[in-house]
DNA sequence: CGTCGCTTTGATTTACCTCAACCTTGGTGG
DNA sequence: CCACCAAGGTTGAGGTAAATCAAAGCGACG
């Protein structure tokens, strides 16, 4: 029974993109609790809180971030429906969850939530599984901060939300909530930067804007050429299976 | 018993700096198997590959890394005795593994270590643990990765080695076993600049070099500060004289 | 003692940041 | 219904941290 004494850290959770979420079982956990709203900028809970309890995101969406001494942040996730939130063996949260929309939220205390975890042999794989994924999304962002260029960077974020709302469409609209102090933010550049990429990108045909916070991709096979990966161009992403999933077409 | 159907995704591996290693029981599983060992620059195994086993660190150390198409290598951590490697439920390892050092592993099947972490409520909080100690690394390496200077970069991994080794000592001697490169690849940095910045760092006093892989850390304190995060002193860091370098007293 | 791999140091370039102005959009109230 | 405003977004000009290009040092090893 995840003891105690195991169980005395703090930190991390389950926030993920994971894009894929085959979690049903899991996040029926949750179906008796109620349902908590948030309204956008609002935030869940503050890095350092005590962490007592597990957050399943029925509706909207998150940003999870640290701010360093100086001011600076780092969006290091954004939540969608279907993640969850807070889970960790640590006892603090290490980092800030905000709304970016309004949100739904369901809440479990921490404590039940590794009991139930504990007890079923079904729900722990679901568990895991998603750790393994998020784990797998942080390696992939690393892997973005540490080398990728700007336009890369972009490309990049772009097509993990394309591919999420749509695994294949040829021109999928796609909505980008957050807003661009967000996406430099979790992308490791400026605003400034961010908006001269995306018009970079609109120039060369790749995306044209909806609105503010929608756009459609007209060029997915493109856009994932620019993001780096050896992904569609080179045979099909050499082995790498990439993380995510996704298929795409042309 | 992560059933088949859950376990068939590949990837991730619990590899940290897990700083923290209160894991005697985990690694008494891989009590009863052989002792591998790799000369250093060998892979233990490659980015695709089918992900077949799990493995403890024994002995030396290891790099963990991924490469772009064309060539760019992020290095996504640092593997020392203690630490597990292959962990996840992914069908190939999304990443290769390489011996810095000359290194002594022993293997599990991984199905079978599937079956006996789900059989033992004692081993699963602690791999659980290990799991969530990953994924805190991770955020902190993207935090560093998306918003710090390199001087910052430097420090920091510095800083995480020496309380690695020594949790306390005022001026502890600490190994650097990999070369420059790779802590640039590590850092988001070119080997030039992790250069240049160990040496500002000689300079100003903050470390001093013993051989080309060993150093001693004499200003703790000054090396929390550098490397950002509020750390040691914090409010002392509050200040922050300009993030960068500057040049600062004694 | 010469070669090879790694590291350091120096000069120059550049991608991105910073600073600053301007434009859009959506909400509000007159 | 429209004028105004604030917040968010775009665009431009210039600065800078780190990258890139280019040479040497420095050990280790045969």
């Amino acid at each position: 029974m995840l003891s105690q004494a195991t169980m005395s850290q703090p930190h991390a959770a389950v926030r993920q993109f994971a894009t894929v979420k085959p979690r049903a079982s899991l996040n029926s956990l949750f179906g008796g609790q109620p349902i908590e709203t948030f309204e956008p900028g609002t935030a869940v809970f503050w890095e350092g809180d005590e962490a007592r309890h597990v957050f399943e995101v029925v509706e909207g969406v998150l940003r999870v971030f640290r701010i360093l001494s100086d001011g600076r942040r780092v969006i290091t996730g954004f939540l969608y429906p279907g993640d969850l939130l807070g889970v960790s063996l640590k006892e603090q949260y290490l980092y800030t969850a905000e709304a970016v929309t309004r949100t739904k939220l369901r809440r479990y205390e921490h404590g039940r939530f590794q009991d139930e975890i504990n007890r079923s042999p079904e729900l722990r794989p679901q568990l895991f599984a998603c750790l393994c994924d998020e784990m797998a999304a942080a390696q992939d962002q690393m892997v973005l901060l540490a080398r990728k260029s700007a336009e890369e960077r972009v490309a990049s974020f772009l097509l993990v939300i394309a591919r999420r709302l749509l695994g294949d469409e040829r021109q999928p609209v796609i909505e980008i909530p957050m807003t661009r102090l967000d996406m430099a933010d979790y992308l490791g550049l400026t605003i400034e930067t961010v908006s001269r990429t995306m018009t970079r990108l609109t120039n060369c045909g790749v995306i044209a804007p909806s609105s503010r916070h929608a756009m459609v991709v007209r060029k997915l096979g493109k856009l994932a050429v620019l993001a780096g990966e050896g992904d569609a161009d080179d045979k099909c992403a050499a082995g790498f299976g990439g993380v995510q999933q996704a298929v795409w077409p042309n």
